[in-house]
DNA sequence: GGGAGATTGTTTTATATCCAACAATCCAAC
DNA sequence: GTTGGATTGTTGGATATAAAACAATCTCCC
């Protein structure tokens, strides 16, 4: 991690450097600021839309998956369901999903996108696809494929 | 990820196929699914203690930076200082950290931990390197060192 | 000295998130 | 058929988080 010089003073310039002890080999500790620092990264990227990154997938789940439950949608998601209550009553408000009774399971609801939130979610691909080619570009090609099956591993194993 | 086999009238088990479509294959995507499984598997392992990933990494900063002030501390830990404000009157509320007003600079608060707060990061430590040897076992030796370079390179590059 | 601009920590406001409890509904075993 | 247990989505309570605005304070440059 390269840091620009201390100013002259010795005092706080917003870079003194830090201790981080054994944090600094922990892959739980990395793992939770590059998530932070990927998406902070990608909140930048669709601040003009005005959607974050866990509204982007959960869109994006859904047009993937028309007529899915939400319960089937929090687990895609990581999320717990109660999580996305507030949400979908969010993007249905806005004409974004349809929420529709499943015949013969007055429990469920089935959800798709209306054409607005196809629209939308088009629109967030860019952003993504954006967002996904600097992660690349800092990931390196060679190593990619590792470095995703080493994800996916974490979330099968651990989650 | 293994599933148990589907119920023989073909309705949800809690295990029904979903099509990730191209979120399959983005880094961003996968790195919050792994950050949420690692954070819950680590909340799991420290539930009965009490406290979360996050509190713990404070806690930790501040043992191995006696003296830090709070805005070095949220720059460390990649948290906006305002989100600090309430976990460090919570931490001293309990005795587990020490505010000093800084000399000289009448605006900063030097942290430190008490005695019980060092007790605490003890007890947490313990959790968290159980919680290491999950992940290392996940990832791998053979690809710790690279793992871990990519998500510090993240961090760095996207912050 | 004196002021302009930066920095520090707090407050306010708005989301996001989990967990536990809940009512409605379904399912399976009897 | 009935009924006990499972599932679905919602609600309420708690914590976590960021952004913007703020008052107090400091620093730098003249």
């Amino acid at each position: 991690m390269a840091r620009p010089p201390a100013s002259r003073n010795g005092k706080s310039n917003g870079a003194e450097p830090v201790d981080y002890g054994p944090l600094e080999n922990w892959i739980g500790f990395n793992l939770r600021l590059a998530q932070s620092a990927s998406f902070a990264s990608f909140a930048r990227l669709s601040k003009e839309i005005g959607e974050r990154p866990g509204r982007m997938a959960t869109l994006r789940l859904i047009g993937q998956n028309p007529g899915i439950s939400q319960t089937a949608l929090s687990r895609a998601n990581g999320r717990d369901k109660s999580t996305l209550t507030p949400l979908l009553t969010d993007f249905a408000k806005r004409g974004l999903i349809r929420r529709t009774r499943t015949r013969g399971d007055r429990r469920t609801y089935r959800l798709a996108l209306t054409p607005a939130g196809d629209r939308l979610l088009g629109q967030l691909t860019d952003c993504a696809q954006e967002h996904e080619r600097d992660l690349d570009r800092v990931v390196g090609l060679r190593d990619r494929a590792r470095f995703l099956a080493i994800l996916r591993k974490i979330t099968a194993e651990l989650g």
